[in-house]
DNA sequence: TTGTCAACTGTCAGTGGCTGCCATAACGTC
DNA sequence: GACGTTATGGCAGCCACTGACAGTTGACAA
């Protein structure tokens, strides 16, 4: 009933028939009116309807290209966490686990190096970011698909540091504290006004670094 | 759309007539048919009708005695979320922010002290918790419960700490820290077969022991 | 006891998200 | 150009949820 994620995407490496391009054409179509509708009128006050009518599609249409409404919202979000888990990737073996995930974190807001194909810009992410964050609806959706990219990230970690996930809590703990801050850092962010990407960058950093200090024993000493 | 918790509720401390004890009956009959029906066929296959019919009501008559389908499976677990924050307010001022929420916590699913008035048992609570913590569509709205307690806590944390919460980010940072632990905790012990009040508590402390040691520079060297 | 007011409730119609089913049209292929 | 595959539209329907209106019932005062 409610699980997210979009479906019936052409695969970016498929075949390039008239039918594929139709299909995507479609897609996008689909996507990008409903991101307008969204962030002019705002998430729940678009209804699925708008959207198809905009696109001059059937509804049922709709709901084969996106498992559900949410799904839209989060399809630009999919980078962001595509980009994420790459940069932890690269990351050094030398870094600390903590390290690596903060510098990852940060490097996947960065405007530098925007995939170029895609026309889908970090202005547009960072848009569709702040939506996700001031809207109750979408920001449930939100900590459900987090679950799947921590498990991912926990993977990860766990590889990196040559521990075994199962056995071993560490990863997991790890990536849930990091996740749990990172989660505060976004909804704080998404109530504020001045919403760049400067400003979540600086929150974030602000909030990681003082994970250590608020963790040790007591904080009258600092 | 989706606020969630419950409302039109009989206060505890109200008057006591007679209108007032049928709200009361009616509420306690939804409550309780609600939660027999989701723990015996799960919550997805449970449907609002469903329990209306069983307690003879209307459907409009449950809709205003809980704001949705999700307020009903959540009003036993606001008992623990009380719980937690009245053991947090009494851990001496001595202790240390992250051990006390660790207390507060561990305490909160005690089966000690039970409060002898009401008829919601810890087992109940930990049936409904199980509950919550393995259907998808009430794990969004409990992380959404969570940014409520969330907030409570880390204002609780640095009005013991004696510091602004506005400008100093500690408490927020170690409530969600803490906070993503616990609900990673949760989750994994939600999926797991044993699930008595005993295994929760056992791999809270586990998971909250190994925080220190998951964020510290190397793990090779532990 | 009775009248009045306010609160509680049921009924009904309707919206919005979402799904299954089936017919049809568009494509790809031989 | 015929044929199998696949995308699509249309429709009927489920379920959660809401607004409006009317009827009923308990509270309270005269």
């Amino acid at each position: 009933m409610t699980r997210g994620q979009t479906s019936g995407a052409p695969r970016p490496g498929g075949p390039c028939g008239l039918r594929e391009r139709k299909k995507r054409r479609t897609r996008e179509a689909l996507l990008h009116t409903a991101l307008r509708l969204f962030l002019t009128q705002g998430y729940d006050r678009t209804t699925v309807d708008e959207i198809v009518d905009a696109v001059d599609v059937s509804q049922r249409t709709f709901f084969r290209y996106f498992t559900n409404k949410e799904a839209v919202a989060f399809a630009v979000q999919e980078a962001v966490d595509a980009r994420f888990l790459a940069e932890l990737r690269q990351r050094p073996a030398s870094e600390p686990p903590f390290e690596a995930m903060r510098r990852a974190a940060l490097n996947a807001w960065s405007t530098r190096g925007e995939s170029g194909g895609s026309d889908i810009t970090v202005e547009l992410q960072v848009r569709a970011y702040r939506m996700i964050e001031s809207t109750p609806a979408l920001h449930a959706a939100h900590t459900r698909r987090n679950v799947g990219l921590e498990r991912q990230t926990a993977a990860l970690i766990a590889e990196r540091e040559g521990i075994d996930p199962e056995t071993d809590p560490r990863a997991r703990v790890a990536v849930a504290a990091f996740s749990g801050v990172m989660r505060m850092t976004g909804q704080l962010w998404g109530g504020r006004q001045d919403a760049g990407v400067d400003a979540l960058r600086e929150l974030t950093e602000l909030h990681l670094d003082q994970l250590g200090p608020a963790l040790s024993g007591s904080w009258r000493a600092a």
